[in-house]
Parts: structure tokens; sequence; C-alpha cells
DNA sequence: CTGAAAGCGCTTACAG
DNA sequence: CTGAAAGCGCTTACAG
């Protein structure tokens, strides 16, 4: 039996200090007080460090509330996951995002605010509310897609944000991207140089900026390699519809040796590659099941690295890139946008090759 | 170039309506908008009907800063994730958990703000940072000890807070819980009722309070059962340590055919239940490795299940609760009790065991 | 049923 | 360098 303030068993909460107590003892104004705890200019150097003592002595912290009445900021920065719940938790992305965001806000006291979307509306709904509402000073926009209405409404409202995604696409707003296209080239020229001539790729979903992006620079990778044979099959992320896309890719009938013009359906590839981590382990499993054997059968590469990449077997081969400090770099510029200075974009590190068991020269190129 | 406000551009930000602009537009004071808008008392129905068409129509929203500093809530919940930030992002477990706390506070449209705290002293400063800053009307407090100082400070504190675990052990504050003993219970007497006699069990982290219940129980019923060997091997809950521990356990020599009493460490068991989902995709990899056939040689259970059990082959018999509620069902609790209402610890519903491929009778029990 | 007023705890010009 | 005061946008007793 316990009441909301929890006094319900006696227990005394002490009322918290304001400026105004500190003032009192301190025999000063209010004003005075709150440019002692602000840094600003005003007071004398000694004045400020025995308020600044008293503080700390009495506990003060500023309410955020009165803070944000009066103009400041309400120290609060906004993200919304742009999934429907029942999908969360299975890529390991955004927590890792949000770790990262997280240590970059720490050390300025800055809270996150999250929130779940099934879809664009429910996100601009959330950002015109949290805008409206005053709870937030700014946002994180991801999942960037090519025709991507939240970057008018976001903008149209004056709401700071940061999009983690590009590049391009993202109007007058600052981006922090990483460059897919390169990284695409990577990895098609790593299987190329194995000896792969037929390449798969199951990929994420078709509106998503990113999805294009390496899905333009896959298909041009392949007509530079001159590769025999390349393909790619869309999917929502889940392991559902990377299981089902590998089952449709495997079932094609290897390439006949005579490598002349083949119908591009009938092609089975030695090698694909999957959008994310869980559809790479979904797909590997699938090639378990059906008796094909990785690596020796088939190469299988993951865009995204994660502990599942290492602890299936084979560990698959991935591109790894540091997300929590995509996250904290995204953070950064937020708080340096908010702070009044000018943001540009900021291109983060190319993801990474990290080589493991699951590709290999193909048995029959 | 973009300034915080968004300006720069020369995009016109209207500023947003007070209940002021409400009341002026309406005739009326400041208090009887803000009576017609809180459902108070105080205004007739016609008029309260066209305040909040008024409002409405003004695209009027509360500033969520002046109903907090008026002594009404923030309309905002907090959650602490008590994980190194590294560590997060491996256990789908706090995402669903996430998503469901999102669900049920979305009806409300109350905010859910996030830290990571890497141990319990960061959490404990986390809490004291939000309660005297005011940003939060209450906290859900997740991964609870045997000994849990979190408890006390959030009592004197008098921070409104809903615990997820039990029971016991959370103090006079409220919990919803999931009865992990009779789970354990009901798990050993399918594998038992299969034919295993050499049961192991790699645990996750010591000090947590369901590990030791698990523990507990996991004595108990192989005691009941008259089991011939149990043993348990605890962990950080990481895919890593999850490995290690198989290799240990898979390393002992099989139990000889004359079932005489032998040395414990030595034994080599038929089955494995794993305290997560990671931990036994990893340990399904490590029998794989040893060539240890899963399920012939070795039966493998995971609790909490998640796509990983799903996607990987052989698919892992899992130990399933609905997460997403359970992470709803606190919410419900935490906003009755923000309503002055009394709140009663909630049992949430039996863990289902959802039998896949990876348990079977032992070829040698 | 309605209005006028005080107050929440800060910040920030404005005088001295 | 310091003080007195207004104001942010709400809520809530208190009079009428």
């Amino acid at each position: 039996m316990l009441t909301a303030d929890g006094s319900a068993e006696g227990a005394r909460v002490t009322k918290r200090p304001t400026i105004a107590d500190i003032a009192q003892r301190a025999g000063l104004s209010k004003g005075a007080v709150s440019y002692a705890l602000n840094g600003q200019p005003g007071v004398s150097e000694s004045t400020r460090r025995r308020v600044l003592e008293l503080a700390t002595e009495m506990g003060w912290r500023p309410n955020s509330a009165a803070r944000a009445l009066s103009g400041a900021r309400t120290g609060t920065l906004g993200l919304v996951l742009p999934r429907p719940a029942t999908l969360l938790g299975v890529e390991p992305f955004f927590m890792k995002l949000i770790a990262g965001i997280e240590n970059a806000l720490a050390a300025r006291s800055t809270a996150l605010l999250l929130q779940v979307a099934p879809d664009h509306d429910a996100e601009a709904a959330a950002y015109r509310r949290w805008w409206a509402e005053r709870r937030v000073d700014g946002i994180f926009l991801v999942d960037l897609r090519v025709e991507d209405g939240r970057i008018r409404v976001v903008e149209e409202l004056g709401l700071p944000a940061v999009v983690i995604g590009g590049p391009g696409h993202h109007g007058r707003l600052p981006s922090v991207w990483t460059d897919d296209a390169a990284a695409m080239v990577m990895v098609v020229e790593y299987l190329a140089a194995l000896g792969h001539r037929h390449i798969a790729r199951v990929a994420g979903l078709p509106g998503l900026l990113h999805t294009e992006l390496r899905g333009r620079a896959f298909g041009d990778v392949a007509a530079t390699l001159g590769l025999e044979w390349s393909g790619t099959v869309t999917t929502d992320y889940s392991a559902d519809q990377g299981a089902q896309a590998t089952r449709r890719l495997l079932s094609a009938s290897p390439a006949p040796q005579s490598s002349g013009p083949t119908p591009r359906a009938a092609t089975r590839p030695t090698a694909i590659l999957y959008d994310n981590d869980v559809m790479a382990v979904a797909g590997t499993s699938v090639a378990h099941e059906m008796g094909v054997d990785v690596p020796g059968d088939l190469s299988i590469m993951a865009w995204d690295d994660s502990v599942l990449c290492e602890i299936i077997h084979p560990p698959l081969t991935a591109l790894s890139r540091d997300i929590m400090a995509y996250g904290a770099h995204a953070a950064e510029r937020l708080l340096e946008l908010l702070d009044g200075n000018a943001v540009t974009d900021f291109q983060d590190d190319m993801p990474r090759l990290v080589i493991r068991g699951s590709t290999a020269r193909p048995r029959s190129p």
C-alpha cells in the first residue's frame, strides 16, 4: 500500500532546495545566485565560488521545468524508433545507436526521450507533439528514405534535428552518414577477388535511402567487374524473409560450366550478401537445411556485424561499423547545433571488412 | 548553415498558442480555460466544448514545463538500462521491454526517459538527479538483485517506482514478476521426462535475484527427481562466456554405463539449459565444433525465446515469455500508482515451453 | 458557474 | 559587481 508520494509509511521527503534558499543562506538575490550558478558574468569570483559550494552542500539541482519554462533548454533530445514494436529487439543496431547517443549526452547531463512509432505518420505526430509541448530541444532522425516526408515536417516545425543517414535527401538538416556505396564496392571486389562470378544480394526495405544507395552501387560494381550474374531480392529485414529469399536463391540450379548467357532467375549464386546480421544468420541456417555447404558451396556475408555473426557456425564474414560511435557523433552535432553553432554534414568512418569463416573461394565458380 | 531555431533560411515559426490566447478568443479567464481543458468541474458543458474546439482549432498543446512547474506531473517516466553500453544490443530483452512500456504509455501521452548506466552507483545517481531535477514522475527498476541497494535509494527519495522482477527483495515497492521457480520445475521435468539424467545449467549473473531463484529451484527439482547429476556454471550472459561454459561442460567424459557415483565435475551432461538466448546459440555452435550432435548427443534449451532461437539450426526449444506484455503491465501499474491508487504486486503469466528441434531423448541417458 | 490572483523555480533585461 | 522585478505558461485555491 503505497501512494505516489511515497509517504504512506511516514517516509519524510525533505523539500528540495531552490535558488531562493541558496540566495537566503548566501545573503544574495535570486538573480545573483542564478548568474553564479550558470557561469554568467555579473558576480565576483569569490561570490560565485561561495554560491557553488552552498549549492553542492545543500544538494541543489536545477528544476528542469522551471528552466525550460523560463526560456532555456529542456535539456532533452528525442529519438523515435521507426519500427513496429514487435520488430524491435531483433536488430542490435538501434540499441547500440541509443547507447552511443547516451554516452555523448551523459557528459552534458542531457536526457534522451524515446518513442516507438509504427509508421511515418505516427512519427511525424510525435515530433509535432514533442515540439508543441516543448518536451525536447531537438531530435535525431533515423532510417532516411529516398522520399522522406519527415524532413519537411521537421523543417516546417523549425525543430532542430540531425539526420543519421545519407548522403543527400535530408533537406537543409545536417546529417551524419557513412559511405555505403564505397563499402559495397569493397565487398563485391572482395568476393570477386575470391573468384565469385555469381553474387546475390538480400536487401532490406526498398524505400530506405541506404537500401537504394547500396543497390545502385551493387549494380554498378557488378557491371564494372563483369560478373556473370548478380541479382537482388528485397525484404523487410526479418529473419523470415531472409530465410525465404535464401531458399529462393538456392533453389536455382548452379551455373553451367560453360559460362554462356543463362536466364538470370535460373542461376544459383555462389555468394550472398545480406543487408543485416539477422537475415545472414537465417540464410546460413537455410543453407544447412538444404545441404548447401558454407563456405564450400556458398559464401555468406552480413552488412553490420554483431555477436550474432560471431556465435554461429561458421562465424560470418561481416561489414563492421562502430555504431556506438556513429550515435555519439550524431549527438555531438545536435548539441553543437543547439549551442547555436553551424553544423555541417559529417562523414563517419568507412565500415571495415571482418573476414571470418563464412567466405571462401567458390568450389565451382 | 542552420541555426538552432531553424530560422536561418527564413522559415517562419509561428508562436505556439497558450491558454491565454484561448482565453482571449473565448472571452474567458485563463483559469476557466484551464478547468475546461482538464475536465475539472467549474465550467458549463457548453463552455467546455467551445474551449476544447478552440484549442483543437488553434493547435494548442499544454507546455509540459509549465504544467510540471505548477505542480502537476512531468508526464515522463524513467528507465535506466543497467548494463555497460557495449553489452546492450545483444539481448533483445530490453528492447522488447521498452517497446511494451512505450505501448502502454502512448495512450496516456506519457514519455519515456532513457539512460544507460554501467553500474548501480551510476544508476542511483541517475535516480537522484532525475528526481532532484523533477524530470520524471516515477521509474521502472529492472535487474533486481538479492541485495539491492537501489531499493533503499528509491524509497528514501520517495520516488514512485515499480520493480520489474521478484518475488520478494523489493522492499515496499510494488513489483511485477513471473514465477521463475515454477518455470524451472517445468523445464527440468520436461527434460527428465525425455530421459535426461545429467542436466547442466549455464546461468547468468550470480547476484541477480532471478538467477538465484532459478538456481535454487534447479537444485530442488534435480533432487526431487533424483537426477544422477546436475551442475551449474555462472556467466555474465555474454556469448563468449556461454561458449566457454559449454566447452568446459562438454569436455567431461560421458556418464559411464553403470550409474554408480561418479565425481560431479567429470560427468558430461546430456542436456544444457541456458539463461538467455544468446548463450544458447553460442553453446549450439560450440557443440557443432566439437562434433557433438544436437539433439542426438546433447539437448539444448534457452530461457527467453527470440528470433535467434528460430533462425539457427537446429531451432532451439525455449521458454517463451511475452516480454512486451510484461513491460506494459509494469507501465500500467506505475501509472496507477501515480494516479494515487494503491498498487499491489502482480504476477505475470508463466513462461510457455516452446518445443523445437534442439531437444530429444538422449542417445545414452 | 466564473474571474482575478498567487505561485511553481527559474532566467534575464534593467537599474543602480 | 549586485538587487529588484518581470515573465515563462500553466494550476489551483479563493472570492464572487
